[in-house]
DNA sequence: AACAAGCGTGACGGATTCGTCACGGTGACA
DNA sequence: TGTCACCGTGACGAATCCGTCACGCTTGTT
């Protein structure tokens, strides 16, 4: 369903990993000469990119850094592949926006899961300021959100986490999603602290925190239309 | 240039609106009861709405929240216009989300200076979730600056300000433009706070704070490209 | 009914962020 | 050159925000 890049210099596991995409229905385009990177992205205009720190000639970091200096490839979601215990300084200097990124050895159902989750994100928020849902209406230009026609002001993370839950207000999304996704791949906060948050949307939302639904054993769930609820 | 709709029962106000307005070069709609005003937005699509709040019959406000409530209309820019001293503490619940909002008696000039600056905000942001200038790269959706490739942590505020000084690199932002894009049109803050976070920002930026240029007696402006500065 | 795992909640400390003020510097203009 | 309005800056206190923890409740399972 989807073009992606995959830059990496060892061919079995490219071919590993381009296989499982194409079984997925993906179409995987593999290239291990960083050189090429430039002008295949320009050329094939993928829709993610799948980038392996590790290659020889070229440092798949510099890659990087131009993929994202330049303005017609910048807004292309990378995924970064890093040998494990591989500089972890260099990533952690690496705040340079990369999507997500996995160490090896994974599974390339990992990489495929994460690949989904990334085009999902992108694919839903890009050209859309304003999402409307039921007496919900995000306004992400001013970070605010109006319930029934009254604004609430809500801080950074609370945003950032009901606009993530109302993006797809049919899926289910796990905790490691949503840690992922409000907070970035790299962070390690607590699962208690998404409770925490959730906790303190509901309690700004009112009678309509009852749109944020527990899914108890996977995370949480907005739905537009509550259940008719039989009083007690 | 833009079809304005303008709900006002005073048929002279009404009358010197629209003739300025349509020296503007603006298109400019009147009409004097509340009924009408569903309908004729959804029947004209105005592009802005000029709502008195004071009508006879059906409140002001009430047309207001029926505008933000219904998903059409919700995204319309509304200017609300109330006569001089009424109603204070309706104002204060108005956080409803008004684009900007003008107590009576005003000129017909500060009003076209307000749809102006209203049209202008709207139209730039509207569907555009990355803003490419030279370095710089404003990362709407996850609220990131990115410098040359780097990626740099912007607070809400600093985001916002640098955000609206660059939709129009072209541009001069007076203070009080600075003030009410920034902080809201109901804010109270004080001049020197805005001084305060540009330079909060120009630290941030680094060298690359020169972008930022002051406008003395003016305001502020970002410039995408700096003139060669000769060396001392 | 008993248990364990998952979740909700209140409280707390630390960190960040924000607005304001006083003061000094700088440019414009006479 | 002197004056004045305007701007930059550092410091400070207050408010907010955020992450974590301990504890208790709920749910589902045996």
């Amino acid at each position: 369903m989807s073009k992606i890049l995959i830059v990496e210099d060892e061919s079995d596991i490219a071919e590993l990993i381009s296989l499982h995409l194409s079984r997925e229905g993906h179409e995987a385009i593999c290239i291990g000469n960083g050189l090429q990177v430039m002008p295949a992205v320009l050329a094939q205009q993928p829709e993610i990119i799948v980038l392996d720190l590790m290659l020889p000639g070229l440092d798949g970091l510099q890659i990087f850094k131009r993929l994202r200096a330049d303005t017609r490839t910048a807004p292309i979601p990378v995924i970064i592949l890093t040998a494990k215990g591989q500089v972890t300084d260099k990533i952690a200097g690496l705040e340079l926006g990369a999507d997500d990124y996995l160490t090896k050895p994974f599974s390339p159902r990992e990489l495929y899961l994460r690949i989904s989750a990334v085009l999902r994100r992108v694919k839903k928020v890009t050209h859309v300021s304003e999402i409307q849902r039921g007496r919900f209406m995000l306004d992400r230009k001013n970070m605010k959100l109006f319930l029934d026609g009254t604004a609430l002001d809500l801080t950074t993370i609370e945003f950032k986490l009901l606009t993530t839950l109302m993006e797809n207000d049919t899926a289910v999304h796990s905790r490691a999603d949503l840690l992922r996704d409000v907070w970035g791949y790299n962070s390690d906060v607590a699962t208690r602290t998404l409770d925490t948050h959730i906790k303190r949307l509901r309690e700004k939302l009112g009678a309509a925190g009852e749109h944020i639904v527990t899914i108890r054993g996977t995370g949480f769930q907005f739905q537009t239309e509550l259940p008719a609820s039989q009083p007690a």
